[in-house]
DNA sequence: TAATTTGTTCAAAATTTCTTGAACAATATG
DNA sequence: CATATTGTTCAAGAAATTTTGAACAAATTA
């Protein structure tokens, strides 16, 4: 048999560990844990776990080994984290396939979740406020459905205004 | 036909509402979103809604005919707004049944959702980071884990200062 | 005490969400 | 150009979560 020229069947250097060591198990499960804590699928916690904890930069195809998933799901997963800044994209020499890495900032994940999760939302919440408001002028009297509309608004600005602080304070 | 005994039918005075206003429909809607956001069924949303934005506090009953859900859906749903202190019970005068209206400050919600869902997760989260520490002990050499489990080690108790803060800021 | 009211629990059904895998597009390689 | 590699998309299947409704317990009333 000829000699590898460097790379032939995709396994660079060393044993690649199939399964996932001990306290690589560990690291995922806490991230696990965390994503579904902030509503994401179990999926985009092990890749992002995987990447964490993984020293080299990693393609989708280690992904799909290593975590035992579907390309579909490691691609899918990868989006979701590349859309929150979670993951960076890593240039790998002599290597046709994109290669990733965790984002470990903790900053730069909050403000990637504020912005993909909280700003929509919170800005659907005010459209449904101003309609709100303008079905109580037509409405004109109740005055319950006022005050109540008032602590809706104060709780909006409120979330708006905690959102910055709280970026600061992730420094 | 005999006058009626202060409470025969089960029906007050006046008109109840069977189906919702569209102003009711529209603050439920804005609850039903804000609560999936945290992570809870939808019917939770629905009759913490639905009791914000009732003048009167209302008993089960209510809430299973106007939201059209089950009675097991409104007690289950009840059950998780009093963990989180979101609701408060209230006594109406000879009425046997329970009657609640919706916790509106939001101090006290945030306090309530830091106890119930925020709290219990970190803590799973510290005993996780403990035994990380245990396993890289006696793996001793391997540096790159080292680092990166520091890195956790920094942003759980990066989250356990921050929280604090945030209630202090919601006042 | 028997009948009624009120509310809880929990297994099964309904719904929602996630994952898979095959088809496809895009790019590179021989 | 034909073939291989890499990655995406999306419909269908699998899994997880929520809702229902009936059985039950507790308290009340006649």
């Amino acid at each position: 048999m000829p000699a590898a020229t460097a790379s032939r069947k995709r396994t660079p250097s060393a044993a690649r560990p199939a399964g996932l060591s001990p306290v690589e198990v560990e690291v995922i499960g806490l991230f696990v844990n965390a994503v579904k804590l902030l509503g994401m699928p179990k999926s985009v916690g092990e890749i992002y776990g995987l990447l964490f904890i993984s020293p080299a930069p990693l393609p989708l195809d280690a992904l799909v080994d290593r975590l035992k998933i579907s390309k579909g799901s490691a691609s899918q997963g990868l989006k979701v984290l590349r859309a929150f800044g979670a993951v960076k994209q890593v240039y790998v020499g002599g290597d046709r396939r994109d290669h990733y890495t965790a984002e470990s900032e903790l900053k730069k994940l909050a403000a990637g979740f504020v912005r993909e999760q909280i700003k929509p939302r919170l800005e659907g919440g005010a459209a449904r406020l101003a309609r709100l408001k303008t079905m109580l002028k037509s409405e004109a009297d109740r005055e319950f459905f006022q005050t109540r509309i008032t602590k809706l608004n104060q709780w909006h600005t409120r979330s708006q205004e905690v959102m910055p602080l709280l970026s600061t304070m992730l420094d």
